[in-house]
DNA sequence: GCTTACGTACTCGGATATTGGTTGTCCGAGTTGAGGCGG
DNA sequence: CCGCCTCAACTCGGACAACCAATATCCGAGTACGTAAGC
């Protein structure tokens, strides 16, 4: 049980996309260079926010990644559930007849933490 | 990042011990069928608690397993760091000079979700 | 009746598959901008 | 000066390989209990 890196590379991406000039396009290289990782699994990684409508792509010369305009409003939960998909973090897949209690009990200490991170704005941490 | 089965299979094991007569041994063959593991496998998660101090094992005909005395003070999260490890869900490997912000936050998450699981304890399930 | 030996029913722990997800690479396809060349 | 062509620099997406942890199995070793044999 732990976060996968990719999350940790989605996370610092946006971040130093919001460090950089506002509309203004970063390659993927540059961004792979930073942190240490192929360029090729990155861009993978990115292609996930861009599907959830974090940051868009603009391909061909001169191409790359930026933030769309609502990224204030970006939450450390959106990004996780982006990248490490939303299923439960415990799931009781046992056949004893009525619902687990075992598992009520799991979900709402995951509620806890996904409460706090649901309020946890990437733009914060951005003006550091 | 999920929790794994291993821990389900230790919550549940000592929820059923929790519901036995007291001090009474039960074999890993009962508790595997029960939970439909197989039974080598399961003594291995048990053997984690055993280590952990929740639960104490004997060998020979008629052995098996049982809680140990002061089992009623056992919470959830106990158990999940028996299991899974008490290392932290996520980890920043990166070389940003100083400490890295993302991962306080992250922390700081883990720990919400922790301190709701550190007072759950299994005796309270058990009561019902 | 007491002890000793043995068989049985267990747990324990190491070694070893098997599986699935994460991480990572490779490459072809599509896209865009820039620069050159001909008119 | 304008339009077309081509090239280079990109991203995109699928297919594939490597790796690692979770899951699971197998088996030999140790241990305790019960029973039967022997004295």
């Amino acid at each position: 049980m732990k976060f996968s890196k990719a999350t940790n590379y989605a996370l610092h991406t946006l971040l130093f996309l919001a460090a950089s000039p506002p509309n203004k396009l970063i390659g993927v290289q540059q961004l792979a260079e930073r942190q240490e990782v192929s360029p090729t699994y990155l861009s993978k990684i990115l292609t996930k926010l861009v599907k959830a409508g974090m940051i868009e792509s603009t391909s061909g010369a001169n191409g790359g990644y930026r933030l769309k305009r609502n990224w204030e409003e970006i939450s450390f939960l959106d990004v996780i559930h982006a990248i490490e998909g939303t299923t439960s973090l415990f799931e009781c897949e046992m056949n004893h007849g009525s619902e687990c209690l075992i598992q009520k009990v799991m979900v709402s200490a995951e509620e806890k933490m996904e409460d706090f991170l649901k309020n946890q704005k990437l733009s914060e941490l951005a003006k550091k």
